[in-house]
DNA sequence: CCCAATCATTTGTATACCAGCCAATGTGAT
DNA sequence: ATCACATTGGCTGGTATACAAATGATTGGG
């Protein structure tokens, strides 16, 4: 019977390094803002660049276009974020932060930065830069295999 | 206004490249296996240890105990688990691979090999060993804060 | 004007966590 | 030993993501 330990290869690493950090800012975005799951990464996403359209804003944080409508319906009833026909394209919605989301936008950051510091402790920043460089290389290639769609 | 573009940092490609990489994963699980989600998880860590509980096979998947319970209830009635009472102790479920499952395993190890090759493509073995060490670093970091449940 | 492409949505399936529940077990005091 | 109490393991209900496939409205090319 073959065997093999998955746990100790990089890419079990990389998942579960990727858990343990989203539930923790995940924690302190709830706790002390009130903010489920992604809607910081919406608000910050639209702090950037405000008015994009649900698809533009569905690519800025990685998930499908379908995932995006309820959370984009939930956070219109809790006044985050406001819908807006675009008038040159009515298949658009035009999303835009209201004043209650921009006045929590420090706070993101604020937290964000707190959870880097705690989190990157003990490394030094050529460390973290080399990780991310190979990260990102991994990424690459995952991507570029999943979009021809052929493992061998 | 305060200005923090999030994408370019450790933390962010961490979470990114986990997502490109479970994604893949489960294309090739699904359409070679017809394996969901985790469940090839599930199996190669009964492989590794037969008989764990409930419990202790979410802590090994690193899950919600109440995350397992449908998981579990799905992969029963597809016969790829079986859950026996614990004569020791009536409140433990004992979980074991079916030959059905078991007849999976190797197939299973065979995609991961595969994802591995394509996705270390043109990094050393050093190059993953100490992004490897960097990671662990941040989710040990990141889980001891957790666990403290304080932030500042 | 038709037809393919595009954007948002709906539907169906699958995770995922938390809080609360019950049955079973363990613990401590008497 | 036994009763009260806390703890544990699994389950349920509620809420929130997440993707794929199909639908509907709109647009733009030919």
């Amino acid at each position: 019977m073959r065997i093999l330990d998955v746990a100790n290869s990089l890419g079990m690493q990389v998942i579960l390094t990727s858990k343990s950090l989203e539930r923790l800012v995940e924690v302190e975005m709830k706790n002390r803002l009130s903010l489920t799951g992604s809607q910081w990464k919406i608000i910050l996403a639209l702090n950037l660049s405000d008015g994009l359209s649900q698809k533009e804003l569905a690519e800025k944080i990685y998930v499908d276009g379908s995932t995006l409508v309820p959370i984009m319906d939930k956070m219109e009833r809790e006044e985050l974020v406001e819908r807006r026909p675009d008038p040159k394209d009515r298949r658009n919605n035009r999303i835009f932060l209201t004043k209650k989301s921009e006045s929590v936008v420090d706070s993101i950051i604020e937290i964000i930065l707190q959870v880097r510091k705690l989190a990157y402790k003990g490394l030094s920043q050529g460390e973290l830069e080399s990780a991310r460089a190979i990260l990102k290389k991994i990424m690459d290639n995952a991507d570029s295999v999943a979009n021809k769609f052929e493992l061998d």
